[in-house]
DNA sequence: GCGACAG
DNA sequence: ATCTTGTCGC
């Protein structure tokens, strides 16, 4: 796919090298984040994710059909890590790999689901509104576990969610994707609006905890990862 | 000042 | 993220 959205910054954007130089470019980029319903419903939905071995990774995405939630496409690509992990610069590790893995495809996704916050972020700019911002595709963030925000327990049924506020503000919504399993969070990333990204994170859940998006490509992730490892041992 | 902190 | 056995449940 191309990367409409990037282009345009790609080119005279640097990639930041320090901490303080990362979160410029989210005060930049917040601005462009468009929190609104944009685009029809999803034909093909993106799970990505990226698992670790010191500072090797691997970056994948995982494209599901919307109806049938059965695999259309799927790309992933090792490399090294750029970025150390820093709460609220999770972003500047993930990116480059994603990206060149949603080049890979062959298919162009209608949404992305990330595996992280989107505007439940210190800075109003997770990994998903990043994501999306520089695709320019409508992107949603499914997190296991909170970053910022308080809020009240949902209730224990599947469906049911209760809002995730900061400063009086709601940043996104803590949702029970199954009957009784701990919650999960949901932020708009881009192009979406929070009640839809809530719909679409239940309806990609149909019987686990996570999006099936996003166990997809956590899997794919994985396996690349471990695959390469096995390779490289043979080797030396 | 101290602790907490997506993956 | 990752390190890690057995165990409860469908």
């Amino acid at each position: 796919m191309s990367i409409r959205g990037t282009d345009g910054y790609g080119a005279w954007m640097q990639w930041p090298s320090t901490p303080a130089e990362a979160i410029a470019v989210q005060e930049e980029l917040r601005e462009l984040v468009d929190s609104t319903d944009v685009g029809d419903q999803p034909r093909y939905v993106a799970g990505l994710d990226v698992a670790y071995d010191g500072d090797r990774l691997a970056a994948a995405v995982v494209v599901l059909d919307w109806e049938t939630l059965a695999e259309v496409d799927r790309a992933v690509v090792l490399g090294e890590t750029t970025f150390p992990y820093v709460p609220g610069l999770f972003a500047f590790r993930e990116v480059p790999g994603l990206l060149e893995a949603l080049r890979k495809l062959s298919t162009t996704p209608d949404l992305l689901v990330c595996d992280g916050q989107g505007l439940a972020h210190p800075r109003r700019f997770g990994l998903a509104c990043h994501l999306g911002v520089l695709t320019g595709l409508p992107a949603i963030g499914a997190a296991k576990t909170a970053f910022v925000g308080t809020h009240a327990e949902p209730g224990p049924a599947r469906g049911e969610s209760a809002d995730l506020i900061v400063d009086n503000e709601v940043v996104g919504a803590v949702v029970r994707t199954q009957d009784g399993v701990k919650p999960i969070y949901v932020s708009v990333g881009h192009r979406v609006s929070l009640s839809t990204a809530v719909q679409h994170v239940l309806h990609l859940s149909p019987r686990y905890r996570l999006p099936e998006t996003t166990r997809a490509a956590d899997h794919l992730c994985r396996q690349a990862l471990s695959a390469a490892e096995q390779a490289a041992d043979e080797e030396c």
